[in-house]
DNA sequence: CAAAAGAGTTGAACTTGTTCAACTCGGGTA
DNA sequence: TACCCGAGTTGAACAAGTTCAACTCTTTTG
């Protein structure tokens, strides 16, 4: 069943009784996706937060050069989400898209809220998921001042070995902040 | 009183009764640092979690080869913490030091945990907190990938004006992630 | 199956940023 | 006052990363 993913999720984070687990997944609604598809596109309002059953997603912004970046990548088990659209429903400026057909669980913005102001739990959940989302965020910038493109890269394989495996080089290369080229050019100088 | 700057902050996030305001804001005690004085060193836990009422900080790391990357700058109405040593009683690699003669407001680890078990308002609070440092984060990442060192350093001083006067050179290069003789380089650029 | 589009590679010229060393300048401290 | 230290500047040589263009090889799609 879809929902143990996410049960085992939040029970990563915090514990909880049987009863409050069926009650807040009750309010996810499963959803399918096929490759390429956008569950977000940047200029529109997020309405949905959602939650990898399976598949993979990007989360990346578009500059007006055609240039990608990525901000992250979410397979099983992770959270997707744009938070700043999401909760004071700004226009995003933010991409969602399936990069494999993939299985989420999603939540509207209203039943978020409802939670958060229904169960006390919820709010102590996503305080705790977004603690630690900024302490990895912090030491990412880190790695940006500090580490070349080649230290990052290798990082990434190492740190990520099943995400990268969906990858294409190109999508990498906008996660580390440089040109599919010189990825390129990494890989060939570490054979 | 030294005590309005924190209510007048909790207040921009989440509404309060007044009680429960004066209840949080209890458990935390003033403190004085002298410039150059350190809230919290590399290598040991952090014990304390602060707020800024006056004065300035700079939150960094320190690797082998002695180059500071700075996280962040926290003045007047910062908040002040390395949330990972706090909360997972972790050694730091983080170092928090006073640029000037600084009041910080104290919370200890215990009465934070009690604030959170017992006022749940207190787990809104840094959901929110939390929330919008994220999205904070998650955009300066994407600056650091788009811009160059000159359009992220233009960015820094017009979005800070008010800290940038209380920092050195070398203090800003480290908080951009350039050596500090290239940002001297880019401000003789741009007279 | 054929055509087209996208992913990856390579080279050359270029831009951005680093490193190291030498120098200046102003402010605190003995 | 004299000294010294840290901050900032500058130049030259170097390293890291980009851009553009050309080419190959898969993959997708009609």
């Amino acid at each position: 069943m879809s929902y143990d993913i996410l049960k085992q999720n939040i029970q990563k984070h915090i514990n909880l009784s049987t009863a409050d687990l069926e009650l807040i997944c009750s309010y996810f609604k499963p959803a399918s996706l096929k490759k390429k598809e956008f569950l977000l596109t940047q200029g529109s309002v997020c309405k949905l937060e959602g939650f990898v059953i399976d598949g993979c997603f990007r989360v990346f912004t578009l500059d007006k050069k055609g240039n990608e970046n990525t901000l992250y990548f979410a397979a099983k088990d992770w959270w997707l989400m744009d938070i700043d659209s999401f909760m004071n429903q700004v226009p995003s400026g933010l991409n969602i898209q399936a990069i494999e057909d993939s299985e989420v669980l999603l939540i509207s913005r209203r039943d978020k809220l409802a939670l958060y102001d229904s169960m006390p739990v919820v709010e102590k959940l996503f305080r705790i998921i977004f603690q630690k989302g900024l302490v990895s965020w912090q030491r990412r910038l880190v790695r940006n001042h500090r580490f070349t493109a080649k230290e990052r890269y290798f990082h990434f394989i190492e740190t990520y070995p099943g995400i990268t495996s969906k990858l294409t080089d190109k999508q990498i290369a906008g996660y580390l902040g440089i040109s599919h080229e010189f990825l390129s050019k990494i890989k060939k100088s570490e054979k």
